[in-house]
DNA sequence: ATAACTGTACTAACCGCCATAGTACAGTTG
DNA sequence: CAACTGTACTATGGCGGTTAGTACAGTTAT
């Protein structure tokens, strides 16, 4: 289930539009699937109706999905191709960090080790046993 | 020298520390070394005498200067370790970043690529040949 | 048609952060 | 004393995020 981190510095509708996004990418909201409801996703996370309209407009506006009045938002068909496409900008916001820590001497072993760390187990971030 | 965006979403203030933070890496800003004054840099960066100063107070709670009344602001001792301490936290913004594109199922050799490259050149994040 | 749902639009208000402006005070240096 | 330094303070404006409340339009089921 998606999950909001109210002391988080990224705003509440980014990290709602994220979760959905990811729940997209594990396969749990397939082509087609519907949302939630705008209310009723709003009482769920005990948030704000203006607030969770805000990130299906983001979902929207990244391709992800599709909203009709009176029907409901689906599950676009190719939405995860879409988040894709838009994940690769991201790698331009890792290049941005390592260039930092490359200035800042961090060894590239280091670096590269976080990669494969976040290969290695795409989940749970804590916890983690071997 | 450091130079300021005004269109970028990261504070003015935050700019001007992680500006002198990469001269002191890049040893520019040598142990001892003194900083311009808060009204004479906020005259060379065409801003705020205070946004200077709540630059500055960052710059101090990372412990990368240490000021004084009638004096002005010196580089640390030590400035430069204290940069790399703080650096580590910024690979768990990596680590983060390259959890979310291994779920959207981008190739590992790719983000391990950006990691090398801005290895091979730290500078110059644009034209780059080779 | 009515009721109950859906998305959507709009205004108003509040809060926090950032930046600016201006003034003032305290310490150091010449 | 004059000229610099850092520092503190209040006030203001702007922007973005969130909440609140209301309203309208479209669909679905009864």
């Amino acid at each position: 289930m998606v999950t909001i981190d109210k002391f988080s510095r990224t705003p509440v509708y980014e990290q709602i539009a994220d979760g959905f996004c990811r729940e997209v990418l594990c396969g749990l909201m397939p082509e087609g699937a519907q949302m939630p409801s705008v209310r009723e996703l709003s009482v769920l996370l005990a948030t704000n109706p203006n607030t969770v309209q805000k990130a299906y407009l983001e979902l929207d506006r990244r391709g992800v999905i599709s909203s009709a009045p009176g029907v409901g938002s689906f599950i676009r068909p190719g939405a995860a191709d879409a988040i894709r496409e838009g994940m690769k900008s991201r790698m331009s916001e890792i290049t941005a960090i390592a260039r930092e820590l490359a200035l800042a001497g961090i060894p590239e072993e280091e670096v590269l080790d976080c990669i494969r760390s976040a290969y290695r187990d795409p989940d749970q971030p804590k916890t983690e046993k071997e």
